[in-house]
DNA sequence: ACGAGCCATGCCTGACACGCATGGCTGGGA
DNA sequence: TCCCAGCCATGCGTGTCAGGCATGGCTCGT
C-alpha cells in the first residue's frame, strides 16, 4: 500500500470517476488507473466496479475506503504536529542556578547565548544544589549551575556535569571592623569572631577550613538568604565567607578581604544526557563555559 | 511522506540505530538513511540526532513516531478489513436482539431495509445484552439490539452505540387478577404480591424499583424466556413487568397496566466502529432507528 | 594511537511512475 | 438500429527514483 495510491483511490471515489480524480490531483487518468490497479494487485481483489460513466466502489472497496480516509487524516495531522513541535521546541529554556551564580555569571552566559539562539526565551530559577538537580532530572528544569559545596554534587544517571571554574572563597566584614582593608588575612586570625551562616548544613565548608587553620568557628547567626547574611554582616554582629562570584554584588558598607589560602569550591553546570551535544541547553551550557573562562 | 520511510524511521526510533534499523527491515544501512534524509526534506527539519553510537529522535521526531505508529498500524488493519471484506458471505447481514426488539421492532426495521439493500439476506439471532456484545465485537454478529437492562450497557472498544428509544415498562397481571383493568398503578399497591422473573439478574430493574416504592419483591417463580414467564404470569401465580416493546406481543389472558412513573430502560442498535458509517450494518441500523421513532 | 562501530554520500543500475496515444466498451440520443 | 460521446485499460517510451556497493569521516573505547 502507497500513500500516493490510496490519496488517490479516496479522491476516485470521492468524484465517482478516475478521470475526474486524475485532473483534481494533477495526473493523467491512465496514471490513476494504474495507481489503482496497482493497489488492487497489492490488496489482491478488485476495489472499484467499472462502468462506462464512472466507477463505484465494492464492498472491499467500501472497506478500504473508511481507513483510507483515516490514514490520509492522520499523514496530515502529522505532518503538523511535527511543524507545531519545530516551532514550539526552540522557545523555551529552563535555567536553574545556585544564588551566587545568579548574580554574575549567568548575565554574561545569556548575553553570549542571545546571539547564537536569538528566538529562545530563558527563564531562572533560584535553589540549592540539592534540590536543583532532582528537577533537572524530572524535566522541570532543562540547564541547572550548581556548585560541590556540602553536602557535595551528587551523581544523577542520565545527567551530564560540566565543570565551569573553581571559585575562592572570600572574607565579608563590617567596614568599621579591624580587619577591613587588610589582607590577604590568615583564617587563624579569625578563632575569636562571631560568625554569620545562612543554615547549619551549609557551614561544613567554614568549619573544615577553621579546622584546618586549628579552630572551631562560633556561629551566632543562623539566616536565611544572602539578603539577610550579608545585613548582620554589615550591622556588624558577625563575619562570614563569600563566594569570588558573589563579590562584585555586596553591598557598600562591607567590605571583601582576600584569606591566604582560601577554601575553594567548584562551579558545574548540568544538563541531560540526551540534551548534552545539540540543542539550546547544550549551546548555553557552551556560553556559560565562555562566562565562566573570562 | 511515504510508508516505507515511515515504517523504517518507527524501526530505527525502536532499535535506536540505522544499521539495526536496516538488518531488520531488509535494506542496506546507506538506502535508510537516504529513507529517512528524504523524510526529513519532506517534514523539513532533522527528526533525528545522530551521534557516535546510534540515533534518538528530536522533539519533532518524537511527535512524529506517535503518528507513525498509529498510522501503519492503521494500515495493516485496513489490509486486514479488506481481505475480511472479500472472503465475508457476500449479501449477508446478522443481527442478534434481545427477545423484547425481535417480536416487533425487528420487523418493522427489516421491512425498510430489505428496500435498500435487496441482495442481502437477514439472518436473527437472540440474546441477553451482555452474551450478544461479545459475539458482535468477535465478528459472529454483524449489529445487535441491545439494552441498558442490568447489569447494563458495557463499553468496548471498536464498538459504536446508537440510542434508538427508551422504554417504559409495564406491569403484566392474569385476567382474573384484582388490578386488571385499571391504572395507572402504584408500585406500592404491589407490595404484597407474587412477583415472577426470568433469572435473578434481570431482577435488578425490578429490586431497584420497589426499593423505591419502598419494600422488596418476593420472587416466587424464577422461569427462563418470556413464553414461560408469561406463561405464570397467565396462571396467577405472580405479576411482571413487561417492557412497552413486547406489550403487542402479550397473550390474551394477560393484562398490561400502566404504572405510575414506570421504570425506563433505553435500547440501543450497535456495530462495529468501522462499519458505522457505511455499508449493510450502518443501513440497517438507520432503518432500526427509523422503526423507533414511528 | 588505533581500531571498531556507525552514519553520510558518491556512483551506478535496474525498476518504476507517469504522459501520450490508442483501442475497447457502454449507454444515451437521434 | 446506429452512431457518438464519455470513460477506462493498456502499449510504448522516457525521465526519475530507490536501493546496493564502496568509501570517507567522526566518535568512542581500549
Amino acid at each position: 500500500m502507497d500513500l500516493t495510491a490510496l490519496r488517490s483511490f479516496h479522491e476516485v471515489c470521492r468524484q465517482g470517476s478516475i478521470s475526474a480524480a486524475a485532473q483534481a490531483l494533477g495526473y493523467t487518468q491512465s496514471a490513476v488507473s494504474r495507481q489503482l490497479a496497482t493497489l488492487e494487485t497489492a490488496l489482491r481483489g478488485p476495489l472499484l466496479r467499472r462502468h462506462a460513466r464512472g466507477v463505484q466502489p465494492t464492498a472491499a472497496g467500501e472497506a478500504l475506503l473508511v481507513h483510507a480516509a483515516a490514514i490520509l487524516a492522520r499523514v496530515e495531522q502529522a505532518a503538523e504536529e511535527v511543524a507545531a513541535a519545530r516551532t514550539r521546541q526552540p522557545g523555551r529554556l529552563r535555567v536553574g542556578a545556585v544564588p551566587t551564580a545568579v548574580g554574575h555569571l549567568l548575565p554574561r552566559a545569556l548575553t553570549a547565548y542571545a546571539a547564537t539562539d536569538p528566538g529562545i526565551r530563558v527563564s531562572f530559577a533560584e535553589g540549592v544544589t540539592p534540590r536543583l538537580l532532582p528537577r533537572l532530572r524530572d524535566g522541570k528544569l532543562d540547564l541547572v549551575v550548581v556548585t560541590d559545596y556540602p553536602p557535595g554534587l551528587p551523581v544523577l544517571d542520565g545527567v551530564r556535569v560540566l565543570h565551569l571554574l573553581d571559585d575562592r572563597l572570600h572574607l565579608a566584614v563590617a567596614r568599621t571592623h579591624r580587619l577591613a582593608g587588610t589582607g590577604p588575612v590568615d583564617l587563624a586570625e579569625l578563632a575569636d569572631e562571631a560568625w554569620v551562616e545562612d543554615y547549619a548544613g551549609a557551614a561544613a565548608i567554614l568549619t573544615s577550613a577553621c579546622g584546618r587553620a586549628g579552630f572551631t568557628p562560633r556561629v551566632e547567626i543562623e539566616t536565611g538568604g544572602w539578603m539577610g547574611k550579608l545585613a548582620f554582616v554589615a550591622a556588624g554582629f558577625g563575619v562570614c565567607l563569600v563566594p569570588g562570584l558573589l563579590v562584585p554584588a555586596v553591598r557598600v558598607d562591607i567590605t571583601i578581604c582576600e584569606l591566604r589560602d582560601p577554601p575553594v569550591r567548584a562551579v558545574y553546570a548540568a544538563l541531560r544526557d540526551r540534551e548534552a551535544d545539540s540543542g539550546p541547553a547544550a549551546r548555553f551550557a557552551a556560553a556559560l563555559a565562555e562566562a565562566a573562562f573570562a
